[in-house]
DNA sequence: CTGAAAGCGCTAACAT
DNA sequence: ATGTTAGCGCTTTCAG
């Protein structure tokens, strides 16, 4: 018996086309395209000639060909603030997780919190030719957002802008503030230190304001000299701590911008020798995952922000033309652990 | 004065080609071209009024267009074990780093440590027909590699793999398990718990067995009780630290297998009321960034993680044919913090 | 140095 | 239900 030589696997590296598929199958190109897409019904027999030919062969369609015919990517652009971020690669992971039904592929690009930058970014997606664009959180100007949904439509987060191809999700950033702060107070705390998040920001504002609001509606004064000004990380909560100690200014209690604020105001609180929640009580903001695995675990407000993600793909997806399955956005939840207890006077 | 509307927006949403261009600069379509890509001289002239042609109407260039003509994509396809892990997330900053001048974007799939789920991906990529591929450490079998490499260029982290079209990078876990234990030995510690990594991961075998070599040298016998199983997460070393705890065998240090097992072990010593490092002294591995504000802040392997991203790039470009500038791969290394100490008899 | 013309692989009228 | 055919927008011989 001579062997033959496996022709299952072609050695030769020449690309398939579907021109071949359609020969080898012996129908015209035009009917292994609508296979291929189900656009029309097709002879049960010519399926399965096509199907197997297609299985013979190792066709897979060339989506470049596709594209420039169709005009459709099948992609959907992601403007980041650093992949590194562990809140930013959660959000990135409920976008993958929500365009996977559809079958769209995310195209991601960072910027770095810079308004410039951004616009670049953008850019490089657009000439990608992005069938959608998902912006999460950026400081672009409301006219370069408004410039990219001329081209398609985009969804941004922590944004108030609408328009006919824009969409914006919005989290309450200053209820949560609120929410941490009122949770202090109720605590008996009165002096309650606040380490803002970057200046400018929408949702350091945000989270400033509710502070502020706690403290109106439980008629107690808030010391500005308890508000020190941090940068998101844990390298500027570990330095506004620092500060607070230092101006000799007495507190109770620390609500931090968010949770890498809260990790470094922790270690300077430690640092000194000032016990949590004993001497201090301390609350953070998103409730990362690693929060709860602090020590003690960290008392913060949940940001719904893996749900965000998953929520602008849809919201994307419907814009674009996709049936959408909707999505609730969970509000916003304080997570009460063990930084944070009753004031000892 | 009438007043005429403004032609520098064109209101039309039709897209402009590369042969509108050619009209309006009144040049033909190859010349255009040729300026594009740099590809033949042209005569001073023509190529101003192309550029301005290009500037009046906006013009970007259609890549599906010319990537169906060429067969050149411009984008990596980068594999990666989800995008959540700040583990990784650092690589692939590392790879978008590496991989911007020569212009290449990343598409990036996750995996779920799922040698099928892996394949499944990696499909998606090459479907999308990327120049190149960058698998972040995955579980899938060699055969599958070698055969995705038959396709385009690979580059593949944590594995010892060579072939025609494949490059891999090797990070020596060993040496850093080695590198630990033998920091707690040296302190004085003989009763040296090791949470290990997840089963049959040869990054987790690896730590294990510098591990144990570092004994060896060292002339002490491990205690083979003295060895638990966690999963590489901050839940799984809790699990593990309170298992050995229960286990009432003595220990005065513990190795994790990687940082976020030290987190969640150190929780759980922190609930039992045992001091780090007074009590008991702890390494980690990765040296992830929050490490150091763990409190107290973690010894432990510092892991080139974005050098591996950066390396895997430059790696890749090189075998596409792309001059790449060579970096180096630092070595691993001590971080020796706050929770290590002598050990107290 | 520049232009004309032939496709890259696929889809979508338009016929049949 | 299926085939024929004309492009999608670009690059690239091949002439000149």
């Amino acid at each position: 018996m001579p062997l033959t030589p496996d022709t299952a696997t072609p050695l030769s590296n020449e690309p398939v086309t579907l021109l071949e598929v359609a020969r080898v199958a012996g129908v015209s190109p035009s009917t292994v395209s609508r296979i291929l897409n189900g656009t029309a019904k097709v002879a049960p027999a010519k399926r399965e000639a096509v199907e197997s030919a297609i299985a013979q062969l190792k066709f897979r369609p060339n989506i470049f060909a596709r594209s420039l015919k169709t005009g459709i990517t099948m992609t959907v652009g992601v403007l980041t603030q650093s992949i590194e971020s562990q809140f930013y690669s959660r959000a990135l992971k409920g976008i993958e997780v929500g365009l996977e039904a559809s079958g769209h592929s995310p195209i991601i690009v960072s910027g770095h919190w810079n308004a410039q930058t951004d616009v670049a970014s953008l850019k490089l997606l657009t000439s990608r030719r992005v069938d959608g664009v998902i912006i999460l959180t950026s400081d672009i100007a409301d006219s370069d957002v408004l410039d990219v949904a001329k081209q398609q439509p985009v969804v941004i987060t922590e944004r108030d802008l609408e328009g006919p191809n824009l969409r914006s999700i919005h989290v309450d950033q200053k209820f949560g503030g609120y929410l941490a702060t009122r949770h202090l107070l109720a605590l008996g705390h009165t002096r309650i230190a606040h380490i803002a998040g970057v200046e400018n920001r929408a949702d350091a504002q945000g989270r400033y304001l509710g502070y502020l609001e706690a403290h109106t509606e439980a008629r107690v004064e808030p010391d500005p000299r308890l508000l020190v000004r941090g940068n998101f990380t844990d390298k500027g909560g570990y330095a506004a701590a620092q500060r607070l100690m230092d101006s000799g200014v007495p507190f109770t209690a620390i609500f931090c911008a968010n949770d890498d604020t809260a990790l470094g105001a922790r270690l300077a609180l430690y640092q000194r020798g000032i016990r949590v929640p004993e001497d201090v009580s301390l609350v953070g903001f998103d409730d990362m995952p690693t929060s709860s695995f602090m020590t003690p675990p960290l008392t913060s407000v949940r940001q719904p922000v893996y749900e965000v993600g998953l929520y602008a793909a849809r919201m994307l997806l419907d814009m674009m033309g996709y049936p959408a399955e909707a999505v609730q956005l969970p509000p916003l939840e304080l997570m009460v652990r063990e930084t944070t207890r009753k004031c000892q006077p």
